[in-house]
DNA sequence: TGGTACATGTAACATGTTACATGATTAG
DNA sequence: CTAATCATGTAACATGTTACATGTACCA
């Protein structure tokens, strides 16, 4: 994304315009905003947020404003990125990627030492619980939008069959937890 | 992984080394087995198999043996790459990643027109409706080993948890299937 | 004999990750 | 004054994706 074509934009870079909609944001605030917000189910890093900034930038999808304190530079939505993301959500989303390095550790799983194997176990059913109470934490203080809704809706279901998959393994046959 | 160190696996080349562990195979099985075992999970595609494997191969962690038929190139392990694997597999596995693009679609649902979304909604629907029919069908079949099942169960607890997920908005208030 | 499935590989590019360099501002 | 946080950005590298080029063997 350097010349100025239309050049198909990306997910990632989608969403930056998505969330430009709501006024001009810096770098800085669109990671933040991101991560909240989609960041559940689409990861994204700080030096991506920048590369697709300027890139956006150099094809006219975007504009950099003046700096200001703490040299933040505010990037707003042109014409020309509107349009962009309207084409972009036009278009019929690909299917979803899943990449779980614990199922792999699972499926060789008879390479690893069970108490080392139920460690690995109960460290991710951790990481889980405590983000299904985040997302209920999120549910009890309010929804922004019905939209916001169904993605958080998806998070609380996804989290819980996780929960259920650990515990249905805790007391089944695989040595765990 | 070009010159010969250890250089740390990556999560893909080391489940192609899993796989080699029950005999040696040529590039062309490995991303069918691959497909097929961990598919599901974690996604590979022919190209990235052929890189590691060279990768490997410089390595040494695997070695290529004599082509046969239709230039059927076999790699087997090494007891350098059987260490490289126990090694890899003895960490402790990262998160999980997930990158769903509907929810994307989903969280920017205010710049779609309803009955699109819905359109994209039921062509999704439809796609994890087969999934799970197919895993069911494995279960059905008979499942290889204790671990290759507790990858399957997961597969089905997240597919009928997603599923839900669709059920329950199209029952409630997003436009939908 | 012609189409399909098998089989290997490269090239080019897009995306993602990690680490680092630099400096401003604020809170204690 | 000093540590933490805010803020931008680059560089280098790893990984992932798509498209293509090449040829073999089987089967109808």
């Amino acid at each position: 994304m350097a010349g100025g074509r239309p050049a198909e934009l990306n997910a990632t870079a989608a969403s930056l315009l998505g969330f430009l909609h709501e006024g001009p944001m810096t770098g800085w605030d669109l990671v933040a905003t991101a991560q909240r917000r989609i960041g559940d189910f689409w990861s994204l890093t700080q030096s991506q947020v920048y590369r697709e900034l300027s890139g956006m930038a150099g094809a006219g999808l975007v504009e950099a404003g003046e700096r200001g304190a703490r040299d933040r530079r505010p990037y707003r939505l042109t014409e020309a990125g509107r349009r962009a993301f309207a084409a972009w959500i036009a278009r019929p989303p690909g299917p979803e990627t899943i990449r779980f390095p614990l199922l792999l550790t699972v499926l060789f799983g008879g390479h690893v030492p069970p108490e080392r194997l139920a460690e690995f176990m109960a460290t991710h059913r951790k990481v889980h619980a405590e983000r299904l109470e985040e997302y209920e934490r999120r549910l009890a203080e309010g929804v922004p939008d019905r939209y916001g809704a169904a993605t958080l809706d998806f998070g609380l279901r996804y989290e819980r069959a996780v929960l259920e998959w650990f515990d249905g393994l805790a007391a089944g046959d695989l040595p765990l937890c």
